[in-house]
DNA sequence: GGCAGATAGTTAGCTAAGAACAACTAACTA
DNA sequence: TAGTTAGTTGTTCTTAGCTAACTATCTGCC
């Protein structure tokens, strides 16, 4: 099933940790006053698919429906994202981001990446260099499912 | 203060919300029968520092002591760890994982990185150079202060 | 045409992880 | 002896998810 087993399970655990570290830290040191990071993420995926319906929006994040309500419901409130009927189907709506809420996404990844930033420029150019070519596998492996089967229509 | 800036701002955004979707999929992976992400991280910090005090373990993982006893009860409780009586300090104790703690901490390791290893041996060998060479840059972007100042004595 | 079952969105209530502060005891230190 | 420090307990909070149950709508079928 799996090729040749070049990452050996030590790496692993050493990436494991250092994504669940990475993630505790970016957590700490978010102000409590703006977006979590489950609003970060669906307004992210909003933007890539919009407009896209809650249900289809709640399986690309792999949550329930109900989690998903939950997230959106400040984001509504705050008019960074709209429902408009779907004239497909009247039972659903579908979510776009407003203007309003790309300002608010813009303006909160500048304010977010300021710490990252700082330390990151510290890095030499191989350091940095390194982790932008990581990047898209990190993305990949972030976003492929852990089921491995097709979730949906790809929009 | 910060270097050239190599690495663009929406780059950065990238790497977070890699990271925090990385880290959510790891939450979703992992059985409810062993242990936590805090568990886990504060039992390798005290495999690489030991034998540590509360308070240093507490501050090396940035979190205060109170978080701290709340994470390491189970593990005491358990026996993945041990806490002998500080001879120079009768008030402090010095925590060391077990031989029963660091056999747990290998199985577990092993059982974690399934689902990741089978993916990863999914990615052609380029990506999985470049995941491996920005391991240690991800370490040190995950082990540093976020604050910058030294936060304590190295051991 | 009309009904049975499926689906979209939603509300209510619950759980778990992870962390904080306040306050306490015991021990150390100046 | 007074103040500080290490460990601990009680209590509370936030984030992020879940299931159950409900309404409204859609769809397939007889």
């Amino acid at each position: 099933m799996a090729n040749d087993p070049t990452v050996p399970a030590a790496d692993l655990a050493r990436l494991r940790l250092a994504v669940s570290r990475l993630h505790r830290q970016m957590v700490q040191a978010s102000s409590r006053l703006d977006l979590t990071f489950a609003q970060l993420s669906a307004l992210a995926r909003i933007e890539a698919h919009a407009p896209i319906r809650l249900v289809d929006l709640a399986a690309r994040e792999r949550v329930a429906p109900p989690s998903m309500i939950r997230t959106l419901a400040p984001l509504h409130a705050d008019g960074l994202i709209a429902k408009e009927p779907d004239p497909q189907d009247r039972r659903s709506a579908l979510i776009t981001v407003t203007a309003h809420g790309r300002e608010t996404i813009a303006r909160i990844r500048l304010e977010r990446s300021q710490l990252l930033a700082e330390r990151i420029g510290q890095l030499t150019a191989e350091q940095q260099d390194a982790l932008l070519a990581a990047l898209p596998v990190l993305e990949l492996l972030a976003e492929e499912p852990p089921g491995g089967s097709a979730p949906g229509p790809v929009n």
